[in-house]
DNA sequence: CGGAATTAAGAGTATTTTATCTTAAATTAG
DNA sequence: CTAATTTAAGATAAAATACTCTTAATTCCG
């Protein structure tokens, strides 16, 4: 059940990461985190890019730049950072991979399976990114492969 | 949020084009379908062949030929059918991609994510391909794009 | 038996996703 | 101002997924 694309995976655990740092108030350094996920530095550059072009983070250039979050990650839900890497459709795919299926035309799994995705963006919904991180750090989860 | 293949999506389709035939008793033909549900031939033939090789199905050659179910769709769950198509490590999958996530070594996201799945998984373990079919029917709904 | 219909299987191609490489632009420190 | 550091952006490459083509094997019907 892989409802994420290596995109949203890398792009996820390194605001994870920023969050445990320093509660995401400082520049972190996309060289340092793509070290430390062992994540691929240029890919990871475009991810946080999409983030940053999406008004999630702001960056900066130069020595000691990096990318912070513009706000606070007790405000970032999990579906926004969601919804911009793998885009606003994200909740309303059918499950046969119909294009026409929505209420309208339903497909036979339309209703049943809406009522999944309603309840997952709820969950997804109410999780942010400050929680997400607490965890992390609390129970000094990794992050890493 | 697409969680399944293409695979999945045409293989899904495919049976319960079947279960809506005829409540799968007869072959069906793999063309018939292919041609009905706008799906590459070869490329579904492949797919009903790992159902078939996986005892959910049966096939025969030949005129007339076709494949049926080797058991009522009443008694197919909507997880054996994923399973098969998609892996049996289906739901075992980290939300973040890391490999070494489990019990014993959980991501930030494990317990969040687990109890999702498991959800999930308990609404696909008792949703029957019949139950499915019957929407489709009594609705007279497409698996057609 | 012989030809047509049908699934099985393997090789080959195309498209999408993931990853890398190169160059440019911004920023800082000396 | 210059050199070093860092993100931005575009081009290219590799890998995975999706799809196609060809040939073989099985079965039916005349």
């Amino acid at each position: 059940m892989k409802v994420l694309s290596k995109v949203s995976e890398y792009g996820l655990r390194a605001l994870l990461y920023m969050v445990a740092k320093r509660g995401g108030q400082e520049y972190v350094s996309i060289r340092e985190m793509s070290e430390r996920l062992d994540i691929s530095f240029h890919f990871l550059t475009k991810i946080l890019q999409m983030l940053t072009q999406a008004n999630l983070l702001i960056s900066y250039r130069g020595p000691n730049g990096g990318v912070a979050f513009k706000k606070p990650p007790e405000e970032i839900r999990l579906s926004e950072v969601v919804l911009i890497l793998e885009g606003d459709d994200y909740f309303d795919k059918c499950l046969l991979g119909l294009p026409g299926c929505g209420d309208r035309q339903p497909c036979p799994m339309h209703q049943f399976w809406k009522e999944i995705k309603g309840s997952l963006k709820k969950e997804f919904d109410h999780t942010s990114l400050a929680e997400m991180g607490q965890i992390a750090v609390s129970r000094h989860l990794r992050l890493v492969p």
